[in-house]
DNA sequence: ACGTATTTTTAGGCTAGTCTAAAAATATTA
DNA sequence: TAATATTTTTAGACTAGCCTAAAAATACGT
């Protein structure tokens, strides 16, 4: 027993954590499915061979959720994860939306020793590019009080702190749009149309936001 | 076609490689099967799929050689393989002798971009921390002359520039006779009885060094 | 050159992981 | 609550990669 894991059931781990990490119901297979692009009979497939090895606990028909040790190896991926997405911004020079990609890949490399040395080599960093919090080695996330842009309320200022999605055009629009993390907006006028808000952004520019784009960016208020 | 290829095989061409970089020769079934500690059978089950793919030159019971296409895809991992050596060597305070295996998973991450920043990050490293020469992008080494220590005759000042094996014990072993990359040595006196040699080691200690270690350590003339 | 030893390939079977199609269970709606 | 819709599981098949055992090809010694 505890064999090493491969990549897929380390990425089954993953997905069922991120599935279970809001509403803390069990994730249906389906849901799984929808989240690793495969199929719900490849999912059932494998969630009886995780079962099996008690990194999740699996009631047919009625879901899953994860088991302490199959918590502590999603949380470890995600550590590695996110301190490589560090690696690859701060280091290397890449842009928040060129990161995620690799570091799926990257994630996957065995050794703790390299995880711990590389958050050292980085001095501990508390968040990814994407200002998504990085878990300790025992596991435990900082996380950081935030709201959805398009749940704020006019005239208040806010920073942006995070983001809800990783893929490749949504951070390359932000990037167009100077909606970086840091950046500081003030709400000026919501539009009932079509949802659309109208951001100052760093006391200069003013900007239109779609709906979509403010349901997906994390800010604080200051 | 051109679909990206599985660890397994990335490991195959490598391991067809470095048997074909001496002799020139095409390696055999069974020096692949040792090499990569797998049986003959499944070695030429993966030869009949290399040489689909135009990865290899293969002719039955005759011997295998890489292509250019393969050699590329050789070298690339090999360049990948070396510089995160160094990565882990000079950037996280890896011990020679603890990054091989690190290596052999990092250099499977696919992303041209990554390995060139890294290069970059790294100063473009030359040699790798076992002394062995980092090909370029374009696949070219810069290979150094050298002698084995084995080979170098009394009294000749020489300097270590590389070790023919990986394997941390013996990797552990030469640390500790402070037989490392840069050692200035000198063969005092060769025993006929075991064939190992006597040798002073930054002009201060003197060492008794048997002829499998002496075998397994680079040296130039200085 | 011929018989023996070695090397390599073939044959057949195993596991992990994937898929589609059909069956079974659960949820929804009238 | 009974019919219908949705979700989930099962059944069966496929590929990559690996194995052992047997057959075929090649190399070697006399
Ligand atoms: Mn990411
Ligand atoms: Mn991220
Ligand atoms: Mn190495
Ligand atoms: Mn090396």
């Amino acid at each position: 027993m505890n064999q090493p894991l491969s990549s897929t059931e380390e990425n089954y781990l993953k997905a069922i954590f991120k599935l279970c990490e809001q509403s803390d119901k069990p994730a249906s297979t389906n849901d799984v499915a929808l989240a690793l692009n495969t199929r719900a009979a490849s999912v059932t497939d494998m969630l009886k061979r995780l079962a099996e090895k008690s990194l999740i606990n699996y009631v047919k028909y009625k879901g899953v959720t994860l088991t302490s040790s199959g918590r502590t190896i999603a949380t470890s991926l995600i550590r590695k994860h996110r301190l490589w997405e560090v690696f690859l911004t701060d280091k290397l020079n890449f842009g928040w939306e060129e990161v995620h990609e690799i570091a799926e890949q990257l994630e996957h490399i065995k050794s703790n020793e390299l995880t711990n040395r590389l958050e050292a080599f980085l001095n501990f960093p508390k968040y990814d590019p994407h200002g998504d919090p990085i878990p300790d080695s025992d596991g435990n996330f900082q996380y950081r009080q935030q709201v959805l842009l398009a749940d704020v309320p006019l005239h208040t200022e806010v920073i942006i702190v995070g983001v809800s999605e990783h893929e490749t055009p949504f951070l390359q629009y932000l990037e167009k749009l100077n909606l970086i993390l840091g950046a500081k907006l003030v709400i000026q006028e919501s539009f009932e149309y079509d949802q659309s808000i109208l951001v100052t952004i760093n006391q200069s520019t003013t900007q239109n936001i779609s709906a979509k784009v403010a349901k997906n960016i994390y800010v604080q208020k200051i």
